[in-house]
DNA sequence: GCAAGGTC
C-alpha cells in the first residue's frame, strides 16, 4: 500500500500486491550451464538476483505507483519470509522513489480489528529477519547446484545408462533429511530382532459376557519368570476383588486445524497425499470456500467471527444441526498455542453444498474439524477392576461413553463402550481358566506419509508450505517409493546415498545439518549473529563436505552404484 | 537438467 500525501491523516491510498517473492538468486549466466565450471566453483562464484518475466508485471506496477507516493507501508505476511519479500518491494520502490517513508503494519490476521490496530501502530520493517531469509536462499541454491551436479555427473560417468533410470540425482538441505527419515525407519524394520515374550490372561464369564483380565506385569521376556508366577497362582486359583475405581474420561476434541495437522488428517483419514490435499486446498480456497490453506496457527484470533462461519453451516441437511448446537453452546473453540502471526486456523468461509470427489470429502472434513473444536469434548466413565490371584494382580478395564459431543460430528474419531460385568469390592470367584500366552515384539512398521510429515515438522524441515513438496521430490528422483498399503519405502538410490555419505563420515541425511541453520537463522533475526559470518560459516562447513566427497569419490559412489 | 521459499 502507498500513500499519496505527506501525513497519515487525510490521504489518497492506492493499493497493490505481490504475488510471492519478486525476486530469486541464480549464477551469473556463465556458470548456469552444467559443464560451464567445477561444481565446486559453485561455492564461491558471484550469484545475482533474477526477476522473472510473470514478475516483472509486478514490478513495474510498484515502480510506477511509487513514483506517485510519499509513503509506502508493507503489508506482507508477518513472518520471515514475509519480511523478506518487504524488502523486495521495498528495494523496487526506493530505487523509483528514493524520498519516501516507509512502514510496516503488524497483523496477525486479516480482520477489521486487526487491521486498524495494525495502521494505527506502524513499525519499521525488520532488516535482520529478512537478512536470514537472504542467508538461507544464497546457502540452498550453492549447496543445491553444487551437490547436484556432482552427484549427477560422477554418477553418470561410473554408470552409462544412468540416464534412462534417473534423470537426476539430486542434494537439497530439505530432500535429504526427508529422505534420511525414510531410510532410517526401513533400517530400524530391516535390524530388528523380534523378542519372545510371555503373558497370563484370566478369564471369567459374569453377567453372560467374557471378561478377560489382563496381567498388571504387562509381559515379561523370560519364560522361567513367567512360568514361576504361573505356578504361584495356580496353586491357589481363588480370585479377589481389590479394587473397584470409577473414572470420568475425557476425550478431547481437536484443536483448530494447521496445515500439518490438515495434511496428516487427510493423508491418514481420507487417504489423499498430500500433495494433492495442498491442491486440493489451494483451489478451495481460491473459490472462497476456506481460508488460506497454509498456516502454522492452531488457535483462533478473537477477532474472528467464530458466530458467523458456523451459522453458514447450519444450511447443511447432514451437519446442519449440530452447527446450530454449537451455535446454542458457544462457539467454544479449543484453542492451541502456535500462531505464525500470518494467518488463521484453516476453517470454511461459505457453506459449500454442490463439490464433488475429493473436493467434497476434503471440503467436509475441514468443516467436521471446524465444528469439532467449537463443540464439546466427549465424556465417558472407565471402570478399573483390579483382582489378586494369590498376590498376583490383573486388571479389567471398561468403558461407558456417557456425552459423545464433538463425536457426532468429527466422525473420523473413534471411542466405543466396552462392557464388563458388575463385580463388588473384596468379591471372590473361580475363575474359567487362567492362561499363559506368549508372542514376539513387532518390527515397526514403514513410515506413512502422516508420520513423516509430523517428524518433518518436529526437526524444522521444510515449512507448512512445503512439506508435501519435499516428499513428492524425493519420489520423483526415485530416492523412496509408496507401498500398496501407503507406506514409504526407501529405493536402493536413496539407501546408497544415505549409506554413501555415512561410510565417508557424514550425516548428510540426518535433520542436524539443517536444524543447525535454523538456529543461526534466529540468531540472525535477534541480532545475535551476523548475517555474512553465518553465510560464510555455512558456505565453508559444507565445502570442507564437498572436498571430501571429491577425496574418496571412490568409496561414495562404489556404495551408492552397489545399492542400485 | 540443480535448492527452497513464496504463490496460482
Amino acid at each position: 500500500m502507498s500513500v499519496h500525501h505527506n501525513s497519515l491523516g487525510d490521504c489518497q491510498m492506492s493499493f497493490t500486491s505481490v504475488s510471492g517473492h519478486l525476486f530469486n538468486y541464480d549464477f551469473y549466466e556463465d556458470k548456469r550451464k552444467w559443464w560451464s565450471c567445477e561444481p565446486k566453483q559453485l561455492f564461491t562464484a558471484p550469484i545475482l538476483q533474477t526477476c522473472s518475466d510473470q514478475n516483472k508485471y509486478i514490478k513495474n506496477t510498484l515502480e510506477r505507483e511509487a513514483k506517485r507516493c510519499s509513503v509506502l507501508i508493507i503489508w506482507t505476511d508477518c513472518d520471515r519470509e514475509g519480511e523478506n519479500i518487504g524488502f523486495e518491494v521495498i528495494t523496487v520502490c526506493r530505487a523509483a522513489n528514493p524520498r519516501m517513508n516507509i512502514f510496516r503494519a503488524h497483523f496477525s490476521e486479516i480482520t477489521i480489528p486487526s487491521i486498524t490496530r495494525a495502521f494505527n501502530a506502524l513499525i519499521q520493517p525488520n532488516k535482520k529477519v529478512s537478512d536470514a531469509v537472504d542467508v538461507r536462499q544464497k546457502l540452498d541454491l550453492r549447496l543445491g547446484a553444487a551437490f547436484t551436479r556432482f552427484l549427477t555427473l560422477e554418477l553418470q560417468k561410473l554408470v552409462p545408462n544412468l540416464k534412462d533410470m534417473y534423470k537426476l540425482v539430486s542434494y537439497g538441505s530439505c530432500q535429504f533429511p526427508t529422505l534420511g527419515f525414510v531410510v532410517d525407519r526401513f533400517k530400524a524394520r530391516e535390524n530388528f530382532v523380534p523378542q519372545k515374550f510371555w503373558s497370563i490372561d484370566v478369564h471369567y464369564t459374569k453377567d453372560n459376557m467374557n471378561a478377560c483380565f489382563n496381567w498388571k506385569r504387562v509381559r515379561v521376556f523370560c519364560e522361567q519368570s513367567c512360568l514361576a508366577v504361573m505356578s504361584k497362582v495356580m496353586d491357589s486359583p481363588e480370585a479377589v476383588v481389590t479394587h473397584i475405581n470409577t473414572k470420568r474420561r475425557t476425550k478431547w476434541r481437536p484443536q483448530p486445524m494447521d496445515t500439518v495437522t490438515f495434511e496428516r488428517s487427510v493423508s491418514s483419514k481420507l487417504k489423499i497425499n498430500a500433495k494433492r490435499a495442498m491442491t486440493v486446498a489451494e483451489k478451495l480456497y481460491t473459490s472462497g470456500f476456506i481460508s488460506y490453506p497454509r498456516t502454522e496457527t492452531n488457535k483462533f484470533p478473537p477477532e474472528l467471527n467464530l458466530v458467523s462461519y458456523c451459522q453458514m453451516q447450519t444450511a447443511s441437511p447432514i451437519w446442519g444441526q449440530f452447527a446450530q448446537r454449537v451455535l446454542t453452546n458457544g462457539p467454544n473453540p479449543r484453542n492451541g498455542t502456535k500462531s505464525d502471526q500470518a494467518h488463521p486456523p484453516i476453517h470454511p468461509t461459505k457453506y459449500a453444498p454442490n463439490l464433488n470427489g475429493e473436493e467434497k470429502r476434503i471440503y467436509e472434513l475441514i468443516v467436521r474439524h471446524f465444528l469439532a473444536t467449537l463443540d464439546k469434548d466427549a465424556v465417558g466413565y472407565e471402570t478399573a477392576i483390579e483382582i489378586s490371584i494369590n498376590e498376583e494382580l490383573f486388571a479389567l478395564n471398561g468403558l461407558r461413553v456417557e456425552e459423545k459431543n464433538y463425536l457426532e460430528i468429527y466422525t473420523y474419531d473413534k471411542w466405543t463402550d466396552k462392557d464388563i460385568p458388575q463385580f463388588n469390592q473384596n468379591e471372590r470367584f473361580i475363575p474359567d481358566s487362567i492362561l499363559m500366552t506368549d508372542g514376539q515384539t513387532t518390527a515397526p512398521e514403514l513410515l506413512t506419509e502422516a508420520q513423516l510429515i509430523a517428524l518433518m515438522e518436529k526437526h524444522g524441515i521444510g515449512t507448512d508450505a512445503t512439506h508435501a513438496e519435499h516428499i513428492e521430490k524425493v519420489k520423483d528422483r526415485k530416492y523412496i517409493v509408496e507401498t500398496p498399503d501407503r507406506r514409504l519405502k526407501p529405493e536402493g538410490l536413496g539407501i546408497g546415498l544415505v549409506d554413501g555419505y555415512e561410510e565417508i563420515g557424514y550425516q548428510m541425511s540426518k535433520p542436524h545439518l539443517r536444524a543447525a541453520l535454523e538456529k543461526d537463522l534466529k540468531a540472525i533475526c535477534d541480532g545475535i549473529k551476523n548475517p555474512e559470518e553465518v553465510l560464510n560459516y555455512q558456505i565453508k562447513e559444507y565445502e570442507k563436505v564437498f572436498n571430501e566427497s571429491l577425496r574418496h569419490k571412490n568409496k561414495l559412489f562404489e556404495v551408492v552404484v552397489r545399492k542400485i
